[in-house]
DNA sequence: GATGAATGAGCGTTCATTCAT
DNA sequence: AATGAATGAACGCTCATTCAT
């Protein structure tokens, strides 16, 4: 955790550290971004930094938290519109939607997250990788429960399976999305994370049930 | 390319010193294995090493192809059981139970392989990758056309993003089964991966063919 | 070029870089000057250095064109005492005295100046060397001209040939101090320059002036 | 000095290895000559190198020793033609063209003689560089003190400075040469060579006497 | 609290030389 | 005598972290 310190500062310095750690974390990962940059692009001290962080861990963690945050507030938000949708297609279509949207405006958030994944031999990061991953996956959990008690989907799948399933598609559309931020990307992702959604959704179908 | 000097060395120390490459590069990734440490555990003098391999780099592309080259046999010796096979998603299934049993006997060679997908900046493993992730996704299109033509999948899918999709499908596993290699393998990998071709190849199925 | 750091240090500790700096290129050449040896004798630690200057040969190319400037200021000003005097041959005397007392004030830095010419291969300190050259037989070229206006001098003269001879020969007179520094200079130094002096000059007098 | 296993090399064999290491000596220099490049290029195995020589010092004493004996050999042949010749300058004009001649039928060989001087710190050289030096200039000496009685030059210098300068304005000719190898050298070397040999000429000579 | 200079363990790499066969 | 693999001290350089002001 930042110190004291770090949070008394003027929102605009503070801010500006926040930015600058974010998209060198994006940009080269953690081992490659280094605390003699940050500081260079940020204009503040060294001594500073190390007054404001135990170390370069710690901000990575405080970063890690904070992308995590904004991103399941964003969610949230974006989640908001299908309060009251009773079908379960529709809503993971809404998730990964919403998920996309997030990291088309949120690339180097995007990126941070997306490179926990990346980071060896942090058993401090596993524990926020899992909890961030739970989160995840525990959305889709509840609302596949729902999906089978309507006869939505078969009843014969492993929901836990299941769950990560969906998860992962979706951490695949994202990568798929970051590492070709080049691509006019509304007008390219669309199509690809719709006919995912599609395809597997067709496979989870309840086939003896009537679409209504 | 390593040296002939390499080439010419006893079979088991030259095993040795890839072996101890191979399990650093899969336990702690490219940036973060030191051939301080290689050299300690192969039980070589630094200068040798140097005699051996150009730089690390030269090492790390060493392994990296030595991994694609014994995959690709691997696949190629396990499919050869499906040669004749007309069903489609009977061959999928049988790429996806191929790749996992590489990784299961291969474990870090697995690991190295999924590892160059985390590197950053390196514009040399960009062109392996690309090439490696191409041989993974060619196998799967040359099937896929034939499988349109066969009528046993729909004809309005993107055979790229399909390809990919599939791919990438086979690769969550693979993650999946590699950061949890506690978990008694066989025994709870396989139900995993056979739920999820089921589920995906509901999907694609061409629902107006009868079954045969 | 070294950092700010390096320029905001306190004058004793610079200057102790910059002085060890010089006396290990001057006595041991660009290659075999070792930075680990600079900073021991220094007493600062490697870090710092390269918080100075950006590598070795950043450090080099100060020192060098520091030698350079030191020189040129060194010997403008030994030359003040000439100006308005008409006589090449007391001209070109006066510009050898000046380089020796330089040499002989300022032993090292004329021993790295000197050592520049004995750099294999490296592209970048040709540009210096060729600079450092031009700027020594320029000053000649110009008086040269004036003194064949002036019939002071045969008119028959490659007047650049003329100009290389006579700053080699000065070199020379430069490399013998150096090489034998042991030798009780000013005494022994002037007659051997002077005489080289006179004959040289002998040699390039236009015998049918008369002599004022 | 090499081993007798050396001397009982097929000539074929150890010629190799002499050309190899002038090559390489006179392109790099000692320090960055290297032994590995010289076995490589020599084709035979590092053990054989330190069988023929004790070490890299040991083969540089060898080809120097070897050059100088090449020159002064070289020198002798071509001055055969001025036995019996009274006039200094003429002599000198020889010694300076045989020099040069040496020097361009020679190339790699005159480069390690010169770079000779630019090594450092090596007490062992500096003994063989007194010995070339002191052979270059007795001849000259002895030519002094016959003109002198001759009354061809003046009576008043210093034999040891003027041999000295005499020797250093043909070292200098040849620096010039081997610094600018790809001028077309013969045009462009002599009239260089014939002005300085003419105008340390006139300062020399003795006008007192009648030129015959 | 801010500053920025100081630190040093440790990295990848080089190369003359030795050694075992 | 020939081979070529083995050695390791030493190099230039990096960078997270500490310290003195």
């Amino acid at each position: 955790m930042p110190t004291k310190t770090f949070f008394n500062l003027a929102d605009e310095k503070k801010n500006k550290v926040i930015e600058i750690s974010i998209s060198l974390f994006a940009e080269r990962g953690y081992t490659k971004t280094q605390i003699t940059e940050i500081v260079k692009k940020a204009d503040i001290a060294k001594g500073s930094f190390y007054q404001y962080f135990d170390d370069k861990n710690d901000l990575f963690k405080y970063i890690l938290n904070k992308a995590i945050k904004v991103k399941e507030d964003y969610i949230k938000k974006e989640l908001k519109s299908l309060e009251g949708e009773q079908n379960f297609f529709r809503y993971w279509k809404g998730l990964n939607k919403a998920n996309i949207n997030f990291a088309l405006e949120n690339l180097n958030l995007a990126r941070v997250l997306r490179n926990v994944y990346k980071i060896k031999n942090f058993e401090l990061f596993k524990i926020i990788k899992r909890d961030y991953e739970k989160q995840g996956t525990d959305l889709i959990k509840k609302w596949l429960i729902i999906a089978i008690k309507n006869d939505e989907i078969k009843s014969d799948i492993n929901i836990g399976y299941i769950a990560h399933l969906l998860y992962t598609a979706n951490c695949f559309i994202i990568d798929y999305l970051l590492e070709n931020e080049e691509i006019d990307t509304q007008n390219k992702i669309d199509p690809y994370a719709n006919k995912i959604v599609e395809i597997i959704g067709n496979g989870l179908k309840n086939s003896r049930k009537k679409e209504g």
